[in-house]
DNA sequence: ACCCGACCTGCTAT
DNA sequence: AATAGCAGGTCGG
């Protein structure tokens, strides 16, 4: 009984999203380049492959398989507050229509809406690197190799516990660490090209019993005990409607909130703030932020030898101050810019560099 | 309020 | 070939 899968395609400028670079910063850690230029990945509890030209955003829809949508655990509902318009839109997005929907395959309607909701196409980069790069020099010298640079509005559970993950890990290994995390507690959600899609865990199967011993097993390290315990005090706390209910609260207790977490401190909290509860403003202080910005801001800081509350503080604001109340989204161009993995995409670098290099690592 | 060492694991550079 | 150093940190003292 196979179904095919829907395809949709909607207009989008590179300079308004760039596949490569924003599904590959490490804000998700879901999306795999199945083929040049083509990614795949979920959203919600759905397997899309993503693909881009100089104009046009590609979609496809892979088809939830029929049991996937009637397992229990997947039924369980995300409300995501309602009222509270005082809010921007981006606050109050409806995650819930990401989750409700049991359909095999999305209308192209639904398909839109989500596409919309997931990459806050409503925000205008263009516009945004325009002011960026006339608020600040380096960004401006920065950001024309990384355009299209976008925060992704992500699932909050999905972004807690891949962020628990991060702490002083690299990218790679937190990708390897979050795919084991939905195949040992996530379910089947589709299987395309002979890959098995599994869902994103529960907080309730994650708050289980045994889950740190097994997770250790499987190279977890100290963040077995940071994933278990911290489920368990979700659930506490109210499970995952509290997780989503923290949406609600400014900027400043949402930190706070997250930072109750066991293995969620500063800088894991801002990248929850930034990635799936609305704060644009967040400023995640990592090593590669603290090296930016003693290179090219905060020379003074240089003598720092730990990022203390106080250096953190300072940093976080010296960007907020610079880049106003998108600080966050700016400060992913420039991280972005700072990964060694996206080197190739500077313009000094011709092709043949870059291909000797490769050969000179074997 | 600040600083420090310990902590799991696996890839890199030397 | 072995070993330190490091990776989108956090915790407890």
């Amino acid at each position: 009984m196979t179904m095919s899968s829907r395809l949709f395609r909607f207009a989008c400028k590179k300079s308004e999203l760039r596949l490569d670079i924003t599904l590959q910063c490490g804000q998700s850690f879901r999306w795999r380049e199945v083929n040049p230029g083509q990614w795949r990945g979920m959203i919600g509890n759905r397997v899309w492959t993503l693909s881009q030209d100089d104009t046009h955003i590609v979609c496809i829809q892979h088809p939830l398989e029929q049991d996937s949508s009637t397992r229990q655990e997947e039924k369980i509902k995300r409300t995501n507050n309602s009222g509270n318009k005082s809010r921007s839109c981006h606050k109050t997005r409806k995650t819930s229509e990401r989750e409700n929907n049991t359909e095999a395959l999305l209308s192209t309607e639904k398909i839109e809406a989500l596409m919309n909701d997931y990459f806050q196409l409503d925000v205008s980069l263009e516009k945004m690197y325009a002011l960026w790069s006339k608020a600040d020099q380096n960004f401006a010298y920065v950001s024309p190799q990384f355009p299209g640079v976008r925060m992704l509005n992500q699932d909050p559970v999905e972004n807690v516990f891949s962020f628990i993950c991060s702490s002083n890990n690299n990218i790679q290994r937190i990708t390897m660490l979050v795919d084991r995390l939905c195949k040992l507690y996530g379910s089947p959600v589709a299987t395309v090209d002979g890959t098995t899609w599994n869902s994103f865990p529960r907080v309730t199967s994650l708050a289980k019993s045994g889950v740190e011993e097994t997770l250790r097993e499987h190279g977890f390290g100290y963040r077995a005990k940071f994933i278990s315990k911290s489920a368990q005090m979700i659930l506490e706390k109210g499970g995952e409607e509290w997780l989503f209910s923290l949406r609600k609260l400014p900027y400043e207790e949402c930190h706070a909130q997250l930072m109750t977490l066991n293995g969620i401190g500063a800088k894991v909290s801002d990248c929850i703030c930034l990635m799936s509860m609305g704060h644009l403003g967040a400023i995640p202080v990592d090593t590669h932020v603290f090296q930016i910005a003693v290179r090219d801001y905060l020379p003074h800081l240089r003598s720092c030898k730990t990022v203390t509350d106080k250096v953190y503080k300072e940093i976080a604001n010296h960007f907020r101050q610079i880049f106003g109340e998108y600080a966050g989204w700016a400060h992913s161009v420039l991280f972005s810019a700072d990964l060694k993995k996206f080197d190739s995409l500077k313009n000094d670098e011709s092709e043949e560099q870059n291909q000797k290099k490769k050969k000179k690592k074997k």
